[in-house]
This record gives structure tokens, sequence and C-alpha cells, in this order.
DNA sequence: CGCTCGATATTCT
DNA sequence: GAATATCGAGCGA
């Protein structure tokens, strides 16, 4: 059984995908010494990102070459560099009635390849392995060469799986935005202790 | 604990 | 030139 979540999971409105990410599971896999490792952990936080109606979405000015997988096809990675030393993964996600969307993946719980992750990271330390978006894709070795991949493929090494269980998911508005701040388009996992930030607004 | 602030490269104005 | 979908060191309580 395949439980690779494919596009039809990602040919929803942003928002609604980025709800029902939280409990999902991200999996990474890696060839070190010629064995396959997977590195996985469930998401606990995610903020949705849409097209020139969002104020705060890189895809508010329209199509450039940064953020063109936003406006491709749903269930591709948006790997982006940022403050100069960060990347940050999304996923395509949106209706047919958008141009652009995409799903921010903020933090996960670690569940597979935790030894790795702490090397990746050079930490001991579980809560910090993947508590925040530019962690968990050091900790994941994800990057820019990873912009654009089919998610719904598992042999990309890149994918998202369903997942077992979630606790209570409560919207917030978005972490480290100026603009659009009204919208309440992060989601959080209030039971998990592996948000980003404890100190929630809790909405709705 | 919690808060402030500097680093650092790409993109936007 | 300014801003940025961030992180971690350094400080004080």
């Amino acid at each position: 059984m395949n439980s690779c979540l494919g596009r039809d999971f990602y040919s929803r409105p942003t928002v609604q995908v980025a709800r029902d990410l939280v409990g999902m599971k991200v999996v990474r896999t890696l060839v070190k010494d010629e064995l396959e490792v997977r590195l996985s952990g469930i998401i606990v936080e995610t903020e949705a990102y849409g097209g020139i109606n969002d104020e705060a979405s890189h895809a508010r000015m329209g199509p450039t070459v940064r953020n063109a997988v936003m406006f491709g096809e749903v269930g591709r990675a948006y790997v982006y560099f940022t403050y100069g030393s960060h990347f940050c993964v999304n996923v395509s996600a949106r209706s047919s009635r958008q141009k652009a969307g995409a799903v921010l993946i903020r933090a996960l719980e670690p569940h597979e390849g935790i030894g790795l992750m702490k090397l990746h990271r050079a930490s001991e330390e579980l809560y910090s392995l993947a508590s925040g978006p530019g962690k968990l894709t050091q900790a994941m070795e994800i990057g820019s060469t990873l912009n654009g991949t089919d998610m719904t493929d598992p042999a990309s090494g890149l994918f998202i799986e369903r997942g077992a269980s979630r606790g209570k998911i409560v919207s917030t508005p978005r972490i480290g935005i100026s603009r659009a701040t009204e919208k309440n388009w992060r989601f959080v996992d209030s039971s998990s202790i592996y948000v980003s930030r404890k100190t929630l607004i809790n909405v709705r």
C-alpha cells in the first residue's frame, strides 16, 4: 500500500490543504554509503500562501523565476533561500480557481533518522531539530536542488505520507510577515511541543 | 527561562 | 538602498 499523497490532495484550496497537512508525515530519502536512509517527521505547523490577492505571498507580483513553482503543477516542492543563510520548503497547492498557492512546512516532530538529523543540525536536543522552517530543511538536507521536485513521486526523494493521528488544530496569523497579518493562515497542532513558537494566539 | 540584536544573500523598490 | 515566509548568541531576570 502506497500512502504517498497524490496530485488530487494538492488540487484543493491552499488554506484547506495547509490545514489537512498537519498530522501528515514528510519523508526524505537519502543514499549514504550505498544505503538508503529515511528521514521523516510529523508535520505540526504549516502556513498557506496565495497569489495576487495575498499581500504576504512571494506570488503577489505575478510569476517570476523564483516563485514559478507556485504557479505551476500542484504537488511540487517550492524551495527558496532567505535571510542569507536559510532554506524554506513549501509544496505547491491550489484549486483550479486560484492562479498560485503553496503551503510552507514550518515544523516537524522528528520521527525516523533522528541520529542523522542531529548530525545535520549539530545538536543533540530533539526540540531544536525541526522546530522551524530553516531548521527542518537543514535537518532533512533540503536545498535549492530540490526546487521543483515532484512530491507525489516517492522516487524523487521528498514526499508526504498519510499520518496516523494528530491533536487539535488551531489557526493563527502567520509568522515573520509584515503584510496581511489579518489572515489566520497558520495551522498548528496545539498538543505538540515541536511547534516553532509556543506562544500561540488561539483563534477559532 | 525570555527578549533583543546581528549575520548574511537574494529579491524588491 | 531596504526588506526579508530565520536562527542563534548574548544578555538580564
